[in-house]
DNA sequence: ACAAAAGTGTTGAGGGTACACCCATGG
DNA sequence: CCATGGGTGTACCCTCAACACTTTTGT
């Protein structure tokens, strides 16, 4: 069943990786869009990435690629989304693509070629192939993964102040997040912790903001079971 | 970057589609395999799935693959899990393997062929490529979208009483489940109602139990947003 | 002193588990 | 009338949103 004995020959067809990255700029959630220069889609926008080399794997091949377009060092987080593979969804014979969802820290600003630019999520510009659903994809994945992971480490920069956390959390999930509440949930569930120091206040005064940071920098899970969860003894 | 115009020729690969298909059988999370007949994994278990044809989507294809396996019309929910692409993975080349998490609703019993049977997910007989991983990421996945979505639809039969669901649930969470607070949490959520009819007892007496159904027979979430939910007001 | 921004206390609602209790049926 | 299993009522807990109030700074 896995290899065909007789019959057609073997289906291969072309594969690509291609990468969702977020970055919260100026206060908005970003998408880093690739200008085409050529058919098809020829000037609309496209997720980076590529096809896949002979002996890498997946995630290898869309770190490779990306390091092209955004610094390695800038991505803190990376996973795979989704696999498309509908016949007609590349005009120019058959290829499957990968997608992944990439987060760089909001405050870096990474060197981009210049034909990439970042792009408003809530507001794509005319985009090729199949790329624009990909790019909602990751924004659902996102938005989930906030509310019971600690995946917020990965859009903010080391340290930060609870006002600037809520400003990404804001953002990414599009809605009003109280840093107030925001402080205290993340605290409880142990995902962030004070620093000690603190950011002086700007010239309209006010207290100066203590400074936090995530005491994980990858992904963990720490809402799990919400509901229908264990029961509390045997 | 997506042709690339000079430089090696085009890499291309086989692709396979694989499908974690799970069933509560006597009370057991199950898992449909394949035995090998021949090698590279000889006589060990493996998912079922095959190539991609050259003309199908990745859903297509598996669908079309199981139809041999699986009765279609038993296969409550397909959803892709994960693709996976190491250049090692396959011993006899370079393949690319999506999988994909199916559901057979309990009580059905589907014809398979001879060298398909059913396996305890606990308890898995020895595996070929990386097809353990697979079934793993296939479990994970059930047990958290049965906390937030209504995914039971899939794993119950049409209709069926509250001691039966929850011994779906228990099976598939491997904890207990209490029937009693299971039926509140499910018809709060509105993902179920009740039939009108109800099960006459068993010889050793009892009430009579209700006959629930689901309301829905596709995935929805029901639980979004347990927290960092959006304000109430503007 | 006053405005501004950060941080704390408190209240209330919602949703979930645990468990005692009531109900319907067979022997 | 008792055992058995289903169904209801309820108490408690935990988490979070909302909001008033306090603290710390700049001007």
């Amino acid at each position: 069943m896995h290899e065909t004995k007789a019959g057609p020959p073997a289906p291969v067809a072309a594969h690509e990786v291609l990468a969702v990255i977020f970055q919260i700029r100026q206060r908005r959630l970003s998408v880093l869009l690739w200008r085409r220069a050529r058919p098809p889609y020829e000037g609309m926008w496209v997720l980076p990435g590529g096809r896949i080399g002979a002996t890498e794997g997946l995630d290898e091949s869309i770190r490779r690629q990306l390091a092209q377009k955004v610094d390695v060092c800038d991505l803190t987080h990376l996973e795979q989304l989704e696999t498309r593979g509908d016949p007609g969804r590349h005009p120019n014979g058959r290829t499957l693509a990968t997608s992944y969802l990439g987060l760089v820290p909001a405050g870096t600003d990474p060197a981009t070629p210049e034909d990439t630019t970042w792009h408003p999520a809530s507001d794509l510009p005319p985009m090729g192939f199949d790329h624009a659903a990909m790019v909602h994809a990751g924004r659902r994945r996102l938005r989930a993964k906030l509310s019971y992971t600690n995946i917020g480490f990965a859009l903010a920069p080391r340290e930060f102040t609870m006002s600037e956390l809520s400003g990404y959390y804001s953002a990414a999930l599009g809605h009003d997040v109280a840093a107030t509440n925001l402080r205290r949930v993340l605290l409880r569930r142990g995902q962030i912790e004070e620093t000690g120091e603190s950011v002086p206040s700007g010239r309209s005064g006010g207290r100066p903001a203590a400074l936090f940071r995530f005491r994980a920098r990858e992904l963990e899970i720490t809402d799990a079971f919400a509901v229908l969860r264990p029961p509390s003894r045997e």
